[in-house]
DNA sequence: GCTATCCATGAGTAGAATTCATAATACATG
DNA sequence: CATGTATTATGAATTCTACTCATGGATAGC
């Protein structure tokens, strides 16, 4: 009934003071515009301008609709905007999910020089502690997924962007802290801390102790990677951390990096929808991953 | 581009769930919502919703879509509801324009309650000095004009509303204090304080002063009716004032009136544009005006 | 697996918006 | 005062768009 048409067509009036000169801005004929007021009018039961002398007057009923007009259009012409920029990636929000806990560390390298280059997209991230990650980038729960495990998904790309090998972090004092490497019977009188996730997700247990049939004195499982420093550094136990971490904070909390065995060799991945890789935003992401700073070559913030 | 069938239609998605019981509720068909919102993500170049299962979920740029829909539509829906006030009479601004000053405090008891039964109608009065009452009428710079010299003017027309006697307004101890009427001659020794205006439209002179060919020793003139009451009980001078005013704050001033020659008779009338007489608020006014309690019937507020 | 219930899509149609041509009106100007 | 140039208004023809119908494809529940 009221359509966008009619404010539209009352703003021009009322800012170019006639039906011709409007119709001119908006690139249709003063008979179209005519015929539509009156259309409207004949709907609404009211008259919205009058003829004085050779322009138009607005009435009480056309000030106030002018009024309308003056408040939605430019509320409607902003959106058809940010949905431009929805439509070529400038702006959205990107979901991160994230599967291995000290990737948070590596991520934040990343979102910092991404948030400066894209002012108008928000950054979420979605860390929680039991977290499929493959489903909730196919379900549309987040954008992207960090993960050093890739998946097989007829709909999911992955980009692996950062290789790193996880190694066993020990107290400075622990006896197995002078070693250049350890073998998997080794750990059989240690405590081993780990991220409250099943086994069949932490690589010391699939890649080095699971293969030689070992398993550690006992498993504590801690959520806060910071927290799980800490144990580790005061002696409480060892861990499975990527060695980058553990060379970032070890001279300062007091922890030595160990290789487990020949070297687990990782890689930390992004998984997007397929659909989605071409989006501005993302792909930047991606790339800006792939360029992004070896956390071990310059220091935290 | 972007049309309020648009944001109604994503709205009742919203709401129902589906495109199907969106378009019962619309009232059109599913295929029609359908093809509707494909032409304006074609357009907009963004996806609104994705299909999950058999329901539709909207996307980042569908959400940002929805909250312009709860805010512009709303505002419309309002809009369209106050113009078809507007257009049945129940809402609007009653301009009324005054051409005789004291006929100013006439209108006050009929503005009570016409505003009591019109809340949705705003009154303004424009009370200029110099005021030519008709062509502010028929040029809608007033809607009503409250006047006791109705013209005749093809789009206008005037309704009498109120008889009254105009009279002359003496101190209590002025030597025609006691008199029941004064021909023309006894005003030759006397000031006359008139309101601001030319002398063809002061009632004493044209229907008193003028046929007699008389004149008053001095003439003041004063803008406010308080004051010129207040001068005239002072002794400065003798005024032409509606009768029912003299009675009404005679006894409190000190006020006498005094019948001019046979008597001056006049009617308040108020004028409105033809086109304008069916207008309910205007034809409400009117009627409340005739059925007005007489100034004298009963004391001021 | 079958069925009910969604959404998507292509073709045809009814209706609406737009144009064109022209009338009616107001203002300026020689 | 007539003439020319601005307006807006209006009727008829045309173009175009939005809608419906019919149907296909997909999904969830039984």
């Amino acid at each position: 009934m009221l359509e966008r048409v009619h404010l539209v067509v009352l703003r021009e009036v009322a800012e170019h003071g006639s039906l011709t000169a409007a119709a001119e801005g908006l690139g249709l004929t003063q008979s179209a515009l005519s015929h539509s007021m009156k259309k409207l009018e004949g709907q609404l039961g009211v008259t919205l301008w009058r003829r004085e002398g050779r322009s138009l007057r607005l009435t009480q009923a056309g000030e106030e609709l002018l009024q309308v007009a003056r408040e939605v259009l430019p509320r409607l012409e902003v959106a058809e905007e940010r949905l431009s920029q929805f439509a070529s990636g400038r702006r959205g929000t990107l979901r991160i999910g994230i599967e291995c806990h000290p990737c948070y560390r590596w991520l934040l390298r990343v979102v910092a020089p991404f948030l400066a280059r894209f002012p108008n997209v928000e950054v979420d991230v979605k860390q929680k502690v039991q977290f499929e990650g493959a489903p909730a980038l196919s379900g549309y729960e987040v954008d992207l997924l960090v993960t050093p495990d890739p998946v097989e998904h007829p709909d999911l790309r992955f980009h692996g962007v950062f290789d790193y090998e996880q190694v066993l972090a020990v107290g400075r004092g622990h006896r197995l802290a002078g070693r250049a490497c350890i073998e998997a019977s080794e750990l059989k009188e240690e405590v081993l801390i780990t991220y409250p996730v099943p086994q069949d997700r932490l690589d010391i247990f699939t890649h080095f102790l699971a293969p030689a049939n070992q398993r550690p004195a006992a498993q504590k499982t801690v959520e806060n990677t910071d927290i799980l420093m800490q144990l580790v550094a005061s002696g409480r136990g060892v861990a499975a951390l990527p060695r980058w971490l553990v060379e970032e904070y070890g001279p300062l909390l007091g922890l030595v990096a160990v290789r487990l065995g020949g070297g687990i060799f990782k890689q930390i991945c992004l998984g997007v929808r397929e659909a989605d890789e071409r989006v501005d935003y993302i792909a930047s992401f991606i790339e800006l991953a792939r360029g992004a700073p070896r956390p071990c070559e310059e220091s935290v913030l």
